[in-house]
DNA sequence: TAGGCCATCTGGTCCT
DNA sequence: AGGACCAGATGGCCTA
């Protein structure tokens, strides 16, 4: 991807800066369009407002699950913020994609954290294996 | 304009 | 039966 080419080398220990200037990010694209063209639905085929309106118990239900399903990925998505805000050196404007959060983690863990583990642990002789990643994810 | 990223909807599957 | 989880589809925004 270009990013990744560009921006972020997942062999790297951590990534370069990137700038994501989105002031509506957090918000859906759908999300916006309600927001924006207050019921002209046009060009969201799939979107709620568009869709036949389900009745019946069967709509019921798979409006509660639409739900649950938003929710669940609001969890996912505080959690992946969450891991951000713990991952060192990284600039205000600087925030990381989904995968990228994943990969810096997982480099952060493997290296940094096992590195000093070593260290702390006398075990010298097994630091520089450290610096071998394992396969990529 | 293509490609990356994202939020959302949806139906299937598994679990309680 | 209902909830959680998952993956595919879709469409909007952004950047090079």
């Amino acid at each position: 991807s270009r990013r990744e080419t560009d921006n972020f080398n997942p062999h790297l220990m951590y990534p370069k800066v990137i700038c994501v200037p989105d002031a509506l990010r957090g918000f859906s694209p759908t999300l916006r369009n309600r927001v924006n063209e207050a019921g002209d639905t046009s060009g969201d085929s799939r979107g709620q407002l568009q869709r036949k309106p389900q009745s019946g118990q069967r709509g019921r239900r798979r409006m509660k699950a639409n739900d649950r399903e938003r929710h669940r990925m609001h969890n996912l998505n505080s959690a992946l913020d969450a891991l951000r805000s713990i991952l060192p050196a990284l600039p205000e404007d600087a925030k990381l994609t989904k995968i990228e959060t994943l990969r810096f983690a997982r480099n952060y863990i493997w290296v940094d954290v096992a590195v000093c583990a070593g260290v702390a642990l006398g075990m010298t002789e097994l630091v520089p294996q450290l610096h071998n990643h394992p396969s990529e994810v």
